[in-house]
DNA sequence: TCCTAAGCGAGACGGTACGTCTTGTCTTCCA
DNA sequence: TGGAAGACAAGACGTACCGTCTCGCTTAGGA
């Protein structure tokens, strides 16, 4: 039983390789149903077999990765390390990172990723919100949080990672952090 | 020949305004070219008598908007009402901006806007920045705010433009514009 | 008046001329109006003030030689000389002969033609037929007579003419008309 | 694979069939891919699959019958019975035979059959003619028998066949060849 | 050892969108 | 007024892709 899958496996992982590969060469949108079989040396039919669409085998790719980006800023006790866990996780994943921000047909998971990360963000910092006012909508400070970490992370990713994951963590925290700080200090 | 013209543009305009409803309701990438005939009540050979694609025709929509958008980055002397002039932009374009910040096909448009606004925003500091040193590369600021200017305009659509402009100006300001006084300061 | 009148007329000699140079050159079937406005040098809505049709163009072409034609065979008196006369109009019309026998969406006008020759052939000879009987219905002289003669051009046409006139017209007489002879006198 | 290309031999033959019953109701121009896949009940695009052309596929259609239509004249043996067996033959596949002599798109068709046909006539017949003379070009003589079998064939289905097989050969035997015998003895 | 069920390749198929082409109508302008 | 220019609706064309289906082949795992 569990044998079987072994061949079903092998199949999604060489359907999930071509699917990123052919991103990585020719950009999501323009790729065929048919590129993915060809690339992955498998017939036709059988990526109906696991998939609906090509949508559903980019998510099913993406899901680990998203996952343990998220777990970088849903635990509290990590987020002084958060800047530095997320970037070296992304030089680690470069390819699906890339693939993860770099738009084109994956606005939409990006923009999923970026809401669960401000939730987390807000979950964690509402004790400190609540004391201090600010001007600055909490919601608004967690959503330029969330959007500006993956920024970030484009921009290192398309620039080649021209620094080390922890000067760029370094660069967002001063970025970063320090706003929230001067944000919420700013109310007077 | 003006008269023929009119006709010309008065097929372009319905033809743009069918594209621009039917994007907003049911996103870009599924809408067909006999959706967007249909709706502007047009010959489908029609549509490329004018444009190749979905794409040019979108692009010439967009490419009005974002010239004005542009503007109000490169001009040093509106600086300080730049906040303020983009979301009042956005708010009297708001169909337009929707689209073009949303994603979907959009997503190549919008990186060429965030960059362009940084280089603008690179331009103008520069004389700002010669002076003071940062640990922060001057590049990854202008990305820094380009992007979140780009980003809290999308919140504010994606919410419904909860706050009116002249208050998501100071917000905007106090998330981007102290950031780059602070970072600048903290040198060394 | 007469000014105008003689524009149209040059305007459908241009017409009528270009078809028949593009049916010699490309088959009837393929041409389009543009190619025929093309080739006269005419706006393409102006042939449709003229014609409703590649059809009635040509049509139009053919009519006056068409009309000469059968005349060879519906005068009696003329009957001797019938098809020494028709082989000369078929060399002093070779091009129109040709479209008119080569098929190809004449496919209609010819077998007109050859009913209405069939037609005059047995008026001629129905006082010839009603003394002898023949145990081959006259219509079917009558058809093949009309359709032999035409086969004949057209072999004739289509070999470019290898044989004067005259010749062709004892061919077509020993060919043709011995027959009726025979096939009257063979009855018992 | 057996059973495969029994479904492709389904498809192909509703295709056939579609086209023929269609090009005896409206005529072979007018009629659209559409039109046959309709009458097919046949995907679109399913047609491309089997044949480029509604020339292709009417070729394909033709091909056996004129095949053995042609066989009649090939072989001297059947010389004699030659006439009967076309107009057997016709009878028997009387829609193709209308399709195959009443022009409209298969004029270029009937003219290679006409000239098939003339060219067994002139090999069956070169002994005889070798020794005497004629003052006709034996090539005009096939040519004009070839095609007076037609032209028979056509008035005859045109007018819902009239008379029995046997009747026309006799017919045809009279017309024509009594002509050869009566042309090759006028010699002198 | 065989056998039975699954995964699979092959590819026909209906359906739909594409972008191009032709037809015939219309409107505007020019000589 | 006749003709040139050309926008336009309609709709066929042939191509490409999608997602479904059926057919056998193969290849284990369990008998």
């Amino acid at each position: 039983m569990d044998k079987s899958d072994r061949r079903v496996r092998r199949t999604q992982q060489l359907l999930g390789d071509a699917l990123v590969s052919l991103i990585l060469e020719k950009g999501y949108d323009t790729i065929t149903i048919k590129d993915i079989t060809n690339r992955a040396d498998v017939g036709h039919a059988t990526f109906y077999r696991h998939y609906k669409d090509k949508d559903e085998l980019l998510g099913k790719k993406l899901e680990d990765v998203i996952q343990e980006l998220e777990a970088f800023t849903r635990e509290p006790s990590l987020q002084d390390a958060e800047g530095y866990l997320i970037f070296k996780h992304a030089q680690e994943n470069s390819a699906l990172y890339r693939i993860l921000l770099n738009s084109q047909g994956t606005a939409r998971v990006r923009k999923r990723v970026q809401d669960t990360i401000a939730t987390n963000i807000l979950r964690n910092c509402r004790p400190l919100q609540s004391t201090k006012s600010s001007i600055i909508p909490v919601e608004i400070v967690a959503h330029h949080m969330a959007g500006s970490i993956l920024l970030l992370v484009e921009w290192w990713l398309d620039h080649d990672m021209p620094y080390a994951p922890h000067q760029m963590a370094k660069i967002y925290d001063q970025l970063i952090t320090t706003v929230t700080r001067t944000a919420s200090q700013q109310d007077e």
